[in-house]
DNA sequence: GTCAGGTCGTGCACGTGTTCACAATCAAGT
DNA sequence: ACTTGATTGTGAACACGTGCACGACCTGAC
């Protein structure tokens, strides 16, 4: 079999959810194929892009003619690993835990929330979203029994560093950081952060430079896309 | 005065607020100098990258010794535009925008919740962390009364671009997006996105790559710093 | 069969970001 | 004053990401 000498660049992997969704959009109107221009508009970026981020999964696209919106669905879906369910705990159950378990988008988008857990005793046995919230020392066993591979930490700062390396020992080698500190995990894990107080600081960065414009050039565009 | 030929990286700018973060908790350690090596461990950065940044602010360390601690972060804060408060206006109270108006780490690092505005009637008047939610035709008078520059979105996708509209007719033009949906904004306004399931399935993707790893090469070590 | 219109795949040039390596500088000890 | 050890600031090389431009290819009409 020849296999193709993939290997997709981080950047092309960070779109690829963006098209994703475009495609399945697509999918519900029944459209049939779409031109990497079209699906640039819907996903905001430039065609060209488009077109070298698609051709890293192969040549999907017939020219003359676009992508046929099915078919790169399936492609696209299975090289993101999204052809099977992969069930997530959500460690630390405050405002902001609670408000990921309610959140409606994971478990649709193929990321069941399969446990709770958190450190603090008086919430253990609550039930949030009709789960019920267990302790951390059970990570071990819940995540074995559950297959689990994916966490979400959602606990104040000063623990996050102690909660990944529970996650990590208990298997769980994907790591979605919320709390407002650096982790670090081994090469052999991957680990992505969504920081809520460093995005309005970016904002405010640029928001100031727009305040001072008068000064010297104009502010340099700083907009669109960003954290993905 | 000779004004430096400052144009600070995009991103860098990323990265300023995690610097100010460590630094913060350094002084509230009582630190008083601190090299650009230490401070990179904090930040889960290079040294090398940490001296670069720190550099288009200016030459604000000293050989042989490092960096003041409390005049960094006097710099620092002024260059990302901190010496002031950002009100901020939350659009969308469902559970998101629930949880994030409860969320203390907006009020505390500077960014208070000025408003919280909604579409649906049966939601205005509600209140949702001691504020009143209010009808978000009222936006451009709770903007300009308020001075509010900066905008996040926590509505349900098909309303975004709605939303980010109503915003920059409203003057704020600092986007924080929330919702899972791409939308434009005109180069003189800056938009941020934070996209949870995007998240997940970058996350998946490398699962799967290590799941499968046995196959070619192991993989290329996808981990560490991401989504800021 | 040929032509016209449309769209993909990709080589190439460019810009941005990262890292190395080292001169420049400072503090402290003798 | 000199030496030693530490640390910054930055030039230069390298890696990565982006966008243009164009050849390759497909479809459909006549």
């Amino acid at each position: 079999m020849a296999d193709r000498p993939r290997r997709i660049p981080e950047a092309t992997v960070a779109r690829l959810p963006v098209y994703l969704r475009s495609l399945l959009q697509l999918a519900g109107e029944k459209t049939g194929t779409i031109s990497s221009e079209r699906l640039a508009e819907m996903a905001g970026v430039n065609a060209a892009k488009v077109r070298k981020d698609l051709s890293y999964l192969g040549s999907y696209g017939t020219r003359g003619v676009g992508y046929d919106v099915e078919y790169l669905l399936f492609q696209m879906s299975r090289e993101l690993g999204l052809t099977q369910d992969w069930p997530v705990v959500i460690v630390g159950i405050g405002n902001m835990g609670q408000a990921l378990a309610n959140y409606p988008g994971f478990t649709s988008r193929g990321f069941p929330i399969a446990a709770l857990v958190d450190a603090d005793a008086s919430k253990v046995g609550h039930e949030v979203h009709g789960k019920r919230v267990r302790h951390i020392d059970e990570l071990p066993d819940i995540a074995a029994e559950q297959h689990i591979a994916i966490g979400i930490i959602a606990t104040p700062a000063h623990a996050a560093q102690d909660v990944a390396d529970r996650l990590l020992a208990a298997g769980v080698t994907s790591i979605l950081n919320f709390a407002p500190a650096v982790i670090n995990v081994p090469a052999t894990a991957s680990l992505r952060k969504v920081d809520l107080a460093v995005e309005l600081q970016i904002l405010s960065f640029y928001q100031q430079q727009r305040d001072n414009e008068g000064d010297g050039a104009a502010a340099p565009a700083p907009s669109a896309d960003a954290a993905g």
